[in-house]
DNA sequence: CGAACGACCTGCAGGC
DNA sequence: TGCCTGCAGGTCGTTC
């Protein structure tokens, strides 16, 4: 999509999160970069950037001019060469905001480092579980702490880090940190690697669905055998969200 | 301040 | 067949 112009834009939804935001005056501008941070996308114009995040159920696909939007279709970005950006999001759970340039948008204000980066490292992350009594996993998926983990990495981490997702932060040690990080580290690298992880509904933006997975050792497998041991996995809920692992590889 | 929890919204599977 | 409930990949705001 680098160096295309944008030519129009349609809104078909005020709000998704957030109220859409796409101001007329990027019209006629040409897309100079896509970057990201966290989960959010940065669609880099002249005059700013445009922050999308696709939420749980968003998808962005390339579709031709002429094609009709369907069901929770949001937003067209039309570029040059009929080339048209198209968002769906069933959910609604994504945004799309305006960045103005040489600002930062609040909803990127507090984000904590990138998992992938340096900064996420073993010290780090020992120093973050100190005298914090919540369980490990809630704060692996805390943004304000590291970006990017979802509950599907964060349960996979913990379990190549052979740690239990309850456990308490602060009993974490420094050989804990050095297993976990490493582990978050890999597993998204091998999910990425593998072109994200499969699921329900993932599509590709060509539309076809996703062929590629990695091999989930214990996330929707609750009562199966673990990959490890052959022990049935055990789940239990944390904040709302499923949590499985290992009582016999897990502690 | 940290932590718990509800809220947002639709689609789908499963039970009755 | 149809209605109801519970659950789903995220993350923000409110309340305690």
């Amino acid at each position: 999509m680098v160096h295309r112009v944008l030519k129009s834009t349609i809104v078909r939804t005020p709000a998704l999160r957030w109220p859409i935001e796409v101001p007329e005056l990027i019209v006629g501008q040409t897309l100079l970069e896509i970057s990201r941070r966290g989960k959010y996308l940065r669609w880099h114009f002249a005059a700013g950037e445009l922050l999308i995040h696709l939420g749980m159920s968003g998808k962005l696909r390339l579709v031709d001019e002429h094609s009709p939007p369907a069901k929770h279709d949001h937003l067209d970005l039309v570029f040059s060469d009929n080339v048209v950006v198209r968002l769906n999001d069933p959910r609604r759970f994504g945004c799309v905001v305006w960045q103005p340039h040489g600002s930062q948008h609040q909803l990127l204000k507090s984000l904590g480092v990138e998992p992938l980066s340096q900064n996420f490292n073993p010290s780090f992350l020992y120093e973050c579980t100190r005298d914090r009594k919540q369980a490990i996993k809630l704060l692996l998926m805390n943004a304000r702490f590291v970006v990017g983990v979802g509950n599907i990495y964060a349960n996979e981490a913990l379990f190549q880090a052979g740690i239990r997702p309850t456990r308490q932060s602060r009993r974490i040690t420094r050989k804990n940190a050095v297993q976990l990080s490493a582990s978050v580290k890999a597993i998204l690298t091998d999910a990425i690697q593998a072109g994200g992880t499969t699921l329900k509904d993932f599509v590709h933006p060509d539309g076809n669905l996703g062929y590629f997975k990695i091999e989930l050792n214990v996330y929707d497998r609750a009562g199966l055998a673990c990959n490890r041991c052959s022990h049935p996995l055990k789940k239990t809920k944390l904040a709302q969200r499923q949590t499985v692992y290992c009582p016999r590889c897990q502690h």
